[in-house]
RNA sequence: GUGGCUAUAGUGUAAUGGCAGCACGAAAGAUUGUGGUUCUUUUAGAGCGGGUUCAAAUCCCGUUAGCCACCCCA
């Protein structure tokens, strides 16, 4: 038997009415912000990624899926998606006649991890791009957005974690000063850090073994930034504060990706495990220009939505699914007409269902029961003779003879 | 990618090397053409491939997949 690939899986009917329901939250909420769709190809040139990402991160050096198509040309699945839309920015000239394009995306990523709970091989995000301002209101109203968001699907408990990573100048002091922190206690660390040291040194502080976070407990996080970024953070937080969104400013927080710059955050659900992170973004105020466009601030974030459909599984409420008639014969004989009458229904927007294996009568109310119908119309030798069906409303259980039109009158 | 745990009807589970069972689900029925409750009947299972043994769901090896902790990340 042939079974989906490892870190896949299908969506299948039962599960698909939750993310419908995220889905149009998402779209409802977005378009209120202001953003419009953009859907961009699965498959892009490898070197998108590599250039943007950063060709030092584990997403990239690790996780990505390449493959050299018959053309030779060098294709990657998309690990995410902000690459893919700063290059639709660029190449559709979508700067043009706007000062600022808000576009969000929903669809799937592909990254080649060993699959755990909320982490998949093929996984969907979320997400959105605000692209021409570094006004730090645009942070807010980002953060403000995914918080709302949060909240009108139910879910309470998150947390927001914030941090600013300062513009390009500010990331490089800040590396090389916490390096030289380290320096000193490289020696009691463990392999894993000596790592880190070199590759991404704030995780150094992030270590679980004890060792480490014994050498690095006295260490403080002083302020880094440059009086421009410094200024810039405060009025993020300033703002956060005033639109009431609740956030932990996080030092150690970083990114797995190197185009982030200045403002970053993450939200985590505490009912995930380890995996908690739901949403992740900041702004990458550097990507277009390094990407060949014009320097041009922007900011985004992405929900991972098989991980906010895990956190609020049980806090988003869904109504059950029903249809509006079931036609029941009483007489296989009677098969045709009632055929004929559920395209009427079916033509007058009503969903419709019959029995198609010529089962009892008893056995095809019991199966509009479990297709929860709010209806079901039964038509018998008699009342087909008078031109008439039984009308039955399933939830009173009260039926009476009716004619066609009178039906229709009474379902729509 | 590293380490560990797990794998039995559609789902959830039981049986300590000796007849694979239970619950839910699904299907049919309980005298004429009517759902939900109840009752009866039926249905369907060892991930895959090897090995040990008179005998394997059970022990061993491999493999695949899921989960957990890392790494990392949404």
């Amino acid at each position: 038997m042939l079974k989906a690939l490892r870190g896949t899986k299908d969506i299948l009917p039962d599960d698909i009415g939750m993310w419908q329901v995220v889905e149009a939250f998402a779209r409802d909420i977005f378009s209120i912000y202001g953003y419009k769709e953009i859907r961009t190809p699965i498959i892009e040139d490898a070197s998108l990624f590599i250039r943007s990402i950063g060709d030092a991160t584990d997403i990239v050096r690790k996780e990505m899926y390449i493959f050299t198509d018959r053309g030779g040309r060098n294709i990657a699945l998309r690990p995410e998606a902000t690459a893919s839309v700063v290059r639709a920015y660029l190449e559709n000239s979508m700067a043009q006649n706007q000062d600022l394009t808000k576009l969000f995306y929903i669809g799937p990523m592909f990254r080649s991890e060993r699959p755990q709970k909320g982490r998949q091989r093929q996984f969907y995000q979320l997400g959105v791009e605000a692209i021409g301002s570094d006004n730090p209101l645009l942070d807010v109203e980002t953060i403000v957005l995914a918080a709302r968001f949060l909240q009108k699907l139910g879910l309470r408990d998150f947390k927001v974690n914030l941090n600013s990573l300062g513009c390009e100048k500010d990331k490089q002091a800040i590396i090389k000063k916490y390096r030289d922190i380290i320096k000193p206690y490289l020696g009691s660390l463990c392999a894993e850090c000596g790592e880190r040291s070199k590759k991404n040194v704030l995780r150094v502080f992030d270590c679980k073994n004890e060792k480490c976070a014994e050498a690095v407990k006295g260490i403080k996080f002083d302020n880094l930034l440059c009086a421009d970024c410094a200024e810039h953070f405060e009025s993020v937080k300033k703002g956060l504060k005033n639109s009431g969104v609740d956030f932990i400013v996080e030092p150690k927080m970083v990114r797995g990706l190197d185009y982030y710059t200045k403002t970053v955050f993450e939200i985590s659900s505490p009912d995930l495990g380890a995996k908690d992170a739901i949403c992740a973004g900041g702004r990458y105020n550097n990507l277009i220009r390094d990407m060949g466009g014009k320097a041009t601030p922007a900011i985004g974030f992405a929900f991972g939505m098989e991980r906010l459909i895990l956190a609020g599984k049980d806090k988003i409420s869904m109504s059950a699914p029903s249809i509006a008639v079931f036609m029941a014969i009483a007489d296989k004989a009677l098969e045709y007409d009632a055929f004929k009458m559920m395209s009427l229904f079916r033509d007058n927007g009503l969903s419709c269902e019959m029995d198609r294996e010529g089962r009892s009568l008893k056995s095809q109310m019991r199966k509009a029961q479990k297709l929860n119908a709010r209806f079901t119309v039964i038509l018998g030798e008699e009342e087909f003779r008078r031109d008439k069906v039984i009308l039955k409303d399933m939830n009173s259980g009260e039926q009476k003879e009716a004619g066609m039109d009178e039906v229709l009158k009474e379902i729509i």
